[in-house]
DNA sequence: TGTACATCAGTGAACGCGCGTTCACTGATGTAC
DNA sequence: TGTACATCAGTGAACGCGCGTTCACTGATGTAC
């Protein structure tokens, strides 16, 4: 709600429209996302939790993926918020690289089914909200930029291939966490601290070894 | 089917009895997860491609999330049988290792759903099947024995913490190659390749020098 | 400042769907005698 | 070998549910005059 005081007067003043629905609904269908998991998000839901009619939301969102869609992008641009947050303390691109990991890690295990939201299946394929899309891509570019900072000499594949390996050891440690596979191997209490550990085994500069 | 010819004469005595029901409906449920995803499954469904009324599953599962553990369960047999085919020709540990990892990959590829279905969250909680808890477990141990012998001085929490980072790696691409997310980094139509370069940046040894 | 009216964000009822599951049943099978 | 019967894997109809979505509507708001 973006002008409380305002908002309010004119709650107080109505009940009839809302003043700010559009993000309420977010605000809602994120919340259950969070507590119940993606595939438990009803419209139906949560326009009650908003409070509101069932068909009310018909007139913010298309339909159901349109609100799902708008939840994703707002949750990838908390990840990268929180990412670029976490990493800022960093003064060197290796440890820059490495807390960005951490941030990541982090997000996903702090939100496991928001973040399982938007990783899902739902709005892969589809040419989805192009404002998805780019929240989507921007939550990338941070990890791609300290990638190459860490192997100044690199070229353009070098680079991408240093990325994919990063990416993949981070996203691949983010979710077997959330997915209790990794119990038994590392402290998931301090998951700063396992994070590093898991990192360290990342040899970036070994792209630059390879071929092409 | 176990036993076709037997099985068949059967079938041409009686459509009442099918058999081997039990094991039609796990083919024919993983063939819908495969063709539509594990959303996508429905008893009902099942029970029509098996050519059987929609009350018959319930005579062989006790509910839907029966059959789905008994098709993940599959999933996880045959994907420790993949990874361990994969790298059978290796000659030494490190590149053991690798194959098992380039197998991995190319399982979750080429059964993108199946592999979704094995991983997704409504299995993991819950006390689930036995039958599923041991398969899954027993897909880990290839990995975990590579790793071992990839560090012969490691001690257990070192093995523990390697094997998190080549899992984290392996399961991460998986993961992100699926979602179409690593298109722009790596070839994925050359898999092998493509987990080679990925997998080579990660130096399962430096947990030797990190402490405990 | 007051009034008419277009606009628009709500309501609540309903449609139609697919689903998991249950139930009483029926036909086939195998076994005891 | 033939018959009675228990067992069990099927059938088909039905229940009840939650859901996405649509529809005609209504009340509040803001603007033109």
């Amino acid at each position: 709600m973006p002008q409380p005081t305002e908002n309010n007067k004119k709650k107080r003043a109505s009940a009839y429209h809302h003043g700010d629905l559009r993000s309420a609904l977010i605000a809602q269908a994120k919340k259950i996302v969070e507590r119940e998991g993606p595939d438990k998000v009803s419209l139906r839901s949560v326009a009650k939790a908003a409070g509101v009619s069932q068909a009310a939301p018909y007139h913010h969102f298309k339909d159901k993926s349109a609100l799902l869609s708008a939840v994703a992008a707002d949750g990838f641009r908390a990840f990268t918020r929180a990412m670029i947050d976490r990493a800022e303390a960093a003064k060197e691109p290796q440890e820059r690289l490495q807390l960005l990991g951490v941030g990541y890690v982090e997000f996903a295990v702090q939100h496991p089914q928001l973040f399982r939201l938007m990783q899902g299946p739902a709005f892969q394929e589809r040419s989805c909200e192009s404002d998805l899309a780019e929240a989507r891509e921007q939550s990338a570019a941070p990890l791609v930029d300290a990638v190459g900072a860490c192997i100044p000499g690199a070229n353009e594949t070098q680079v991408a291939k240093a990325c994919a390996g990063a990416w993949s050891m981070v996203h691949g440690m983010a979710v077997l966490c959330n997915d209790g596979r990794l119990r038994t191997m590392v402290d998931v209490n301090d998951l700063e601290a396992a994070a590093l550990t898991i990192t360290r085994q990342l040899n970036v500069a070994n792209v630059l070894d390879q071929d092409t």
